[in-house]
DNA sequence: ATACTCTATGCAATGGATTGCACAATATAA
DNA sequence: TTATATTGTGCAATCCATTGCATAGAGTAT
C-alpha cells in the first residue's frame, strides 16, 4: 500500500522545512521564487494532492455544504441539485448531495453526519414523515446556515426559498373557472406538507373570489404517484359528486386520473378538464398533453445557493431570508376547452 | 461564534483526560460503566459530534466514496446513484455525488477533489468528451478502487460494471426483423463512448446474422436529445433510403423521431417501426408507447457498489472485476405491427 | 503483611497543514 | 566598517481523536 505524499516528503527531498513548502505551495509572498518552483515540481512529481481533512481540521471550514432531499430521481429535486451546483461550484463549494427517501430517522442521520463532517451550511426540503425537528435546531445551535427550500419546517433563524404555492394553487384553479368549470373537485397530498396546505389555500381562495361555494366532498387525498391517481380517478367518479374538473396538488396523480378517465371514456377537457402541479417534463410529451404549475426548480436550487453565500458573507449567519418564487401556469390540452386546435 | 466541543471539553467538565473519553464513547472494554454512563451524558449535554476530519486524519480512511456521473437529472443516472447509495449506505459508507456535466475538465476536478478529500474508492461513469486518462491513472495509482459503470475507459486494475450493449442492439434489431422489417435505419449518438459503438455492433451483427445487408447509408448520428430526433428523422425521410424501421440508440432521439414522423403523416409502425434504448419512464407514458431496451440502472447501481465492497474487503484493491448485466427488450406500440389491441 | 494480578485511567505521540514569532542571511545606508 | 532594513526560512504550537505503553490503586493469594 503506498504512502501519501505529505508535505514533509516533499520538504525533506528538498532539504527544507515543512513549512516553507506550505507557503509556496500557497503561493506566499515570503516566498522566493527559486523556492515556489522548486516546490511546485517536486510537488508534481510525488504527485501530491492536500490533505482536506487537515486542513479542514486547523481551519474549521471545509467548503462544503450539505443538501438534502426526499429523492434524487425526481425531475424537480434533480433540477434543484443542478441550480445550487451551478451557483455554488464556482465559488469553490463543494455540495454533498443526500437523499432522505422520505424517511424522518434518515434524515436526522444524515444531519448528523453532515455536523461530523463540519460542513459550512445545510440546504434542506424536509422529509414528509418528519415531525420532530431537533436535527434542525442542531444545526441552528451550531450557527450554521440553514435553508429550506420546497418544503419548510418551522425553525428560528433559519431562511427559506419556495414557491408561492398558495398563488399556484390560485391561478390553476382561476384558469379551471375561467374554461367554465365551477364544479372543481381537488386532490391533495400529505395535508402536512406546507407546500400541499398552500395549494389547497389557493384553490379555496380562488373559489371564493369568484362566487364559488367550498364543497367539502370535492375534496379527496391520494399519494403523489400515478396509482393512487387512477384510484382516486374511480372514488370520484362514484361518488354523486358531479365533477367538471379536477385539480391535482401533483403531477403523478393527475396523470393517474387521465389515465383511468380515458378508460372510463370520460372525455378531457370537455367532460372534465384536468390541472396537475409541478410541469414534469411528461406533462408535454404525452399525447393530451397536460396543464401544469411551473415552478422553476432550477431557479429555486439557484436562490437557495445564493441565500446561503449571503448568510456566509455577511457576519451574521442567521438573518432569516424568505424567499417565494412565482409559480407560472402552462396551458395545454387537458384543460383548454377552446379553440384546441390553436395550441397543438 | 459558538465552538464545537470536543472530547477535552467533555473530559475538563468530568475531570478526566480525552484518552478516557474517547475509549467511553467508542465503548471500549477498558472502561468502566460508571464512566462511560458519564462521559454520553455530558456529550449529550454538551451536544457533541465526532469529528470526521480528526477521524479521517488518524485513520486514513473516510467511509466515503467518490460517485461520478454525467447529469444527476436522468433517469437512467438518477437510478445508478440509488441503487449505489441502498447498498453502500448500510455498510456506513457516505456516498459523494458529482456530476460531469460531459466535461473532462470538470471531471479532472472532480477527481482531484475525490482524492484530496481521502475517499476509499472512485465509481464513475465518464463524460463523453474525456479523452485523455490521466486523472483515471491517479485514482489507481493511489491505490484505490476504481469502477466505471455503463461507460468506461480503458485503465488497467479498474473494474467495470455494463449492460451487454452488443446484446442490447442484437435483440432489438432481432426483434424489428422479427416484425418484417429489413430496411432498418440506425441512429447512433457519439461512437467514442463504448456504450454506443457496442450498440452499434450489435445492430450489424443481427442484420448479418439474418443475411441483411448492412448499408451504410442507413446510419445516422444525432445527440441525444429530441430536437435532434426530430432533426435526423427530416433527414432520413428526405434521403433516398426506403426504410421500414428505425433503431434509435437513444429514448430522446426515438421520441423526437416519433414526434416528427407523426406530422409528417408516416404511420408507426406500420410504415415505420420504431424502438429506442434505455427504456426511460416516459416510453410508456406516450400516447404510441414506446419499444425500448430496459437497462436496470437501479441493479447496476447495486453492482457496482458490490464490486466496490469486495475490492475493499480484498486485500488486494485491484482484482478487477468485470460485470455484464443483461439488457430487455420492452416490446411496445411503436414496432409491434400485429395484435396491437393485445397489448394495450 | 508481602507479592502479584487485574482494572481503569493517564501520558504522549501521531496524522497533515497552517501560521505567529524568531532569527539568519543578505542588502542598503551611514 | 558598523548599524539597519529587508527577505526568506525555520521552529513549534494548533486543530481533534486515537492508541500503545506506563502506572496507580484495588483485589487476591500466600
Amino acid at each position: 500500500m503506498k504512502k501519501k505524499t505529505t508535505i514533509y516528503d516533499i520538504a525533506t527531498k528538498l532539504n527544507i522545512t515543512a513549512a516553507t513548502v506550505s507557503r509556496a505551495l500557497n503561493d506566499s509572498e515570503l516566498i522566493s521564487k527559486k523556492t515556489k518552483k522548486m516546490v511546485l515540481e517536486a510537488a508534481d512529481e510525488l504527485s501530491y494532492f492536500k490533505n482536506r481533512h487537515a486542513l479542514a481540521l486547523k481551519s474549521g471550514r471545509t467548503n462544503q455544504v450539505g443538501l438534502v432531499v426526499p429523492f434524487i430521481n425526481r425531475h424537480f429535486f434533480s433540477n434543484i441539485i443542478m441550480g445550487v451546483e451551478e451557483e455554488l461550484y464556482p465559488k469553490g463549494y463543494q455540495v454533498m448531495i443526500f437523499q432522505s427517501n422520505e424517511s424522518e430517522r434518515k434524515e436526522k442521520d444524515i444531519i448528523e453526519a453532515l455536523l461530523q463532517n463540519q460542513v459550512d451550511g445545510v440546504l434542506i426540503s424536509v422529509s414528509k414523515t418528519t415531525r420532530i425537528k431537533d436535527h434542525f435546531n442542531k444545526i441552528i445551535d451550531n450557527n450554521l446556515p440553514l435553508i429550506f427550500f420546497d418544503r419548510k419546517a418551522d425553525i428560528e433563524n433559519s431562511s427559506c426559498v419556495e414557491t408561492d404555492d398558495v398563488l399556484g394553487g390560485k391561478i390553476a384553479t382561476q384558469h379551471l373557472i375561467d374554461q367554465g368549470c365551477s364544479q372543481i373537485a381537488y386532490v391533495t397530498v400529505d395535508l402536512n406538507l406546507n407546500i400541499y396546505t398552500n395549494r389547497f389555500k389557493g384553490y379555496k381562495e380562488s373559489l371564493k373570489y369568484n362566487g364559488i361555494d367550498f364543497r367539502k366532498e370535492l375534496v379527496f387525498q391520494a399519494n403523489s404517484d400515478i396509482a393512487s391517481g387512477r384510484k382516486v380517478a374511480r372514488q370520484i367518479l362514484s361518488s354523486d359528486a358531479n365533477i367538471d374538473a379536477i385539480f391535482c396538488s401533483s403531477d403523478y396523480i393527475a396523470l393517474g386520473v387521465m389515465q383511468e378517465l380515458k378508460e372510463q371514456n370520460v372525455s378531457i377537457p370537455d367532460d372534465v378538464a384536468v390541472v396537475g402541479f409541478s410541469n414534469e417534463p411528461f406533462t408535454e410529451l404525452l399525447d393530451l398533453t397536460l396543464t401544469s404549475i411551473e415552478q422553476s426548480p432550477y431557479e429555486m436550487g439557484k436562490s437557495a445557493a445564493r441565500v446561503f453565500l449571503d448568510q456566509m458573507n455577511s457576519k451574521n449567519a442567521n438573518i432569516e431570508h424568505a424567499i417565494k418564487l412565482k409559480p407560472k401556469l402552462c396551458i395545454r390540452d387537458s384543460s383548454l376547452k377552446n379553440n384546441r386546435t390553436m395550441h397543438k
